[in-house]
DNA sequence: CGCGTCCTTGAACCGCGTCAAGCCAGGTGG
DNA sequence: CCACCTGGCTTGACGCGGTTCAAGGACGCG
């Protein structure tokens, strides 16, 4: 008889399935079995895939990615601990979009019927996905207007801030818990690579940041939000400017 | 005794609330209580107001808009009939953004306490709206994507694509179900107005569209789509091209 | 008919993308 | 331990696409 160790004794509290379905439902799940472990740059799906089911982000840290031409991306989100990934659209079955691990990172993978029947038997958990996804919905919505509006230096002080609030910066040394490569930051602001060097320059001119190394060091989280005030970003304001420590600052550039 | 109109005889078959609750259910709501009228360019809620519900469109068409900086708007999203406006995230009880009719338009409205016990009592909406929020989803991350990469030309035939997807075009006459102005082709496309006037002269040398007066009509929809194939916009194509008439194509411009 | 709104077109400026050369750090192998 | 290589980062120079400013036209409405 193999051993059976239950979704309950998972210890990621955010996780949707522990927190809305009926223990006796959550016992049902095997962990062993919907696993997966994934290093830093791992592809958790691509773009093209079939969609068999979602991944729920146990602990770690992930980039969605929309490949664009020649070689161009676009990071369209940024997902920490206890997120969704790869959700489905009306009758589309495949992913319109990648999705890569920043750092070592577990997730769980629900495939399309478990998950199904895990809704009609617990409506808190379906209203909780959906309002998730509203909430996401609303971000990326709020995200699109900063794309189209805004300078390269003010997409890429947004996109400190974005990076601060999903993954964190380290109490201690005030770097980014994530690090992320120009390219990467580029990437997510929707600028070319090399404005990203020219923009960083000024900000550590500025005292906004400093540098060890190719990792950033946020000095100055309302300097940075002076940046993009006219555009009122509220929602990077005050919270989680002091966040946990989840990962050593190192661990996003390991290659295994 | 006042005469109840129950949801039931309302003649929206898209309606979220009539497809998947229980009949019961759907008798409790009186039709005429939750319909609000609205005519061209009212606004339906405000970015900042605060969110006691959400809203269903019973029929019309509605741009979803935010405001950026010096009165430069940023057109996130479009909706048609039975399309779901005024979605929270968790906690969040402001408008991020504001919803404006485009032409007459009737929505629904449903409160929170309402639309909570209806997502308790049938998991079945409750997943429906999941789903439909995670391909709206998916749907703005795609779209975030062209923003930021296409040129203005390809950002114009795109949002040309994205109208006749969401209102479809007159079957006989080819013209835009709702006449969308300059300044709201740039909003959506994310450009200048002028932009656009030079583009439309563009578009009109090559044959893709005709103009009578500030009307525009779509004569080459495989064109169109041919400036934007890099970018491989399959969710525009075959589909829908043609399409019912809802509205005559003046109403957009109405002025009551 | 005059006024306001929306659209068109021209001209000039400049932000930012492109190209290209050089730098720096880490890894590898002799 | 040094020499070399490679990939990511920095910096400069240049030019184009697109924003901005501005003037004039078309159309609808009172």
């Amino acid at each position: 008889m193999s051993e059976k160790i239950s979704c309950k004794n998972c210890d990621n509290s955010f996780c949707f399935i522990r927190q809305y379905c009926s223990s006796g439902w959550v016992n049902r799940i095997d962990l062993s079995k919907v696993q997966i472990h994934h290093h830093a740059k791992d592809n958790i799906f691509r773009e093209g895939g079939y969609v068999y089911g979602v991944y729920f982000i146990q602990r770690g840290n992930v980039k969605i990615i929309a490949t664009g031409v020649n070689n161009r991306e676009q990071i369209v989100r940024l997902a920490s601990d206890g997120q969704i990934l790869g959700h489905r659209g009306n009758g589309v079955d495949k992913y319109p979009v990648s999705a890569v691990a920043l750092s070592d990172t577990v997730v769980c993978f629900i495939d399309n019927e478990m998950l199904h029947s895990a809704f009609m038997d617990n409506p808190k958990l379906t209203i909780e996905m959906m309002t998730y996804y509203s909430s996401e919905l609303r971000k990326v919505e709020i995200r699109m207007k900063y794309l189209v509006q805004m300078t390269v230096k003010e997409k890429i002080a947004e996109s400190f801030l974005y990076i601060q609030k999903v993954f964190g910066i380290n109490k201690i040394n005030k770097m980014l818990n994530v690090p992320m490569s120009r390219q990467e930051i580029a990437d997510m602001s929707g600028v070319m690579q090399v404005q990203v060097s020219r923009e960083l320059k000024e900000f550590e001119d500025q005292n906004l940041i400093t540098r060890q190394g190719r990792e950033i060091r946020l000095m100055d989280l309302a300097g940075l939000q002076y940046i993009v005030r006219k555009y009122n970003i509220a929602q990077y304001a005050e919270q989680d400017i002091e966040q946990d420590v989840y990962y050593p600052p190192s661990i996003g550039y390991s290659n295994r």
